[in-house]
DNA sequence: CGTACGTTTGATGGGGGTCAAGAAAGGTGG
DNA sequence: CCACCTTTCTTGACCCCCATCAAACGTACG
């Protein structure tokens, strides 16, 4: 059984079951894979209702059994990992349309907590559901591997800004990426709600709140964005790509 | 030198290709996993002739099509992306057993560079015969699976690390990883030779040469490592740990 | 044996952490 | 809608860790 969020939930027709696969929270896993409209229902049946996630509570927690990715429908997480000396250091940022869940599979163990920083909606997939599914459609099992290898890439990434850059080309970086995706989501690009705090983005990126909160405040000074809280608004794009990558190490 | 490996090279029967799956490169991957006697000729028949690689030879580099998995079999590579500016970061350092590429799945090009920082052995993995035989073999997909959700959790990890440890710190947690991982393979945990040099160090943990020099410096000035060139003598592990630990955020 | 590379160590300076205080925003209950 | 409180954010002052620059030394290799 599964629901859907923007169409009302009794309204559970076979058509509507596919459009919120393709729609919502699966859209990077289904459609550009190009599955059949039988492979595609027979991946629908896998997915359980979308459950929703208040602002602050948490998806999962790093310690819990691991049974199911999640797919975010709608919203906003933040994945974190905690030091055993209590440290926290977030890992990524996730939103409509990604996968969560991913580094659980290495030991069957949630190893970060995820916590909704918005309401949210997330599709569960149980995970041995999704093998054996994907045993039976290759073009599946190779996309998950595609997704977990983006994944990798992704981490990478973040550790080439921790190791090699200053505070303001990361915040820079961190400001570029998030428009990027949300462009791609069909949002504004120059204009986005931050949904994290200074001291969130912090983390991320390996600095203090303070530090996050001058390097925006110098940005608005010279231009290249406009902040009001948490509304980012990006003007003069260009320079911050350049800010990126003139600074040679 | 090299250490010599099991195996002589040119002995090249099936019996020891296999041996050299269960033994070397493939430890990790098959031997963990209790494939049948069967499964196990299976995955041998995809598995090429073990490779040598010179030191300072690249496996891969970054922008190459690829087309396998690599099983080291023997050897010590370091992975490290370049940034359009030029910049380098050493994402992981790869020893025997352990696999690499797991990146490049996702865009079908290689996204780092693979060099071998002593005289290597590889096993090449041709990554569509490897998924034709995971769905055959649904433990073989799994662990794969998992392979990749590790390299996502060692990312993690070295993030917390780059994002919240202090240089001391930093260098701490590198060497006791080093001494876990020879100590798994059976050589010695208090004693090994490092194969990178400390630019490499350096990069891999964000932080510069003469500050690694310097701490690696202090380290044994304080009794807790010895330090001869490249070869480390850990004498104070405890120590070691408690300055990981110690040190809150 | 000499050149190149890697390493160590010192001196210096700056980027960003730390501490602190005040301002702004958001949530809650009356 | 307002008063109140908590959380988040901003800004300033100070200082420390580590990057930077520089020089000398050790080691590997042709």
């Amino acid at each position: 059984m599964t629901t859907t969020p923007h169409i009302p939930v009794r309204d559970l027709s076979l058509k509507h079951l596919r459009q919120s696969c393709v729609n919502c929270s699966l859209r990077e896993l289904c459609l550009p894979i190009g599955l059949s409209t039988e492979e595609m229902r027979e991946l629908d049946t896998l997915i359980t209702q979308a459950k929703p996630i208040k602002r602050g509570e948490a998806l999962y927690r790093a310690g819990e059994p691991f049974r199911s990715l999640f797919a975010i429908r709608l919203g906003f997480f933040k994945a974190s990992v905690i030091s055993e000396d209590g440290r926290e250091q977030v890992t990524g940022f996730h939103m409509t349309g990604e996968l969560m869940g991913m580094d659980a599979v290495s030991s069957d163990l949630h190893t970060c907590d995820a916590i909704a920083l918005e309401d949210s909606e997330v599709c569960e997939l149980p995970f041995t559901d999704m093998e054996e599914l994907s045993r039976r459609i290759p073009i599946l099992q190779h996309h998950f591997y595609k997704l977990m290898s983006r994944e990798i890439v992704r981490d990478h990434g973040v550790m080439l800004l921790l190791g090699n850059m200053k505070a303001e080309e990361r915040i820079a970086a961190f400001l570029l990426n998030l428009s990027q995706r949300f462009a791609i989501r069909g949002y504004s690009a120059s204009s986005f709600h931050l949904r994290m705090t200074r001291e969130e983005i912090g983390s991320y990126l390996g600095l203090k709140l303070e530090t996050v909160s001058r390097s925006l405040s110098k940005f608005q000074e010279n231009g290249l964005i406009k902040v009001q809280n948490r509304l980012i608004e990006i003007i003069n794009p260009d320079a911050l790509k350049q800010l990126i990558n003139n600074c040679q190490q």
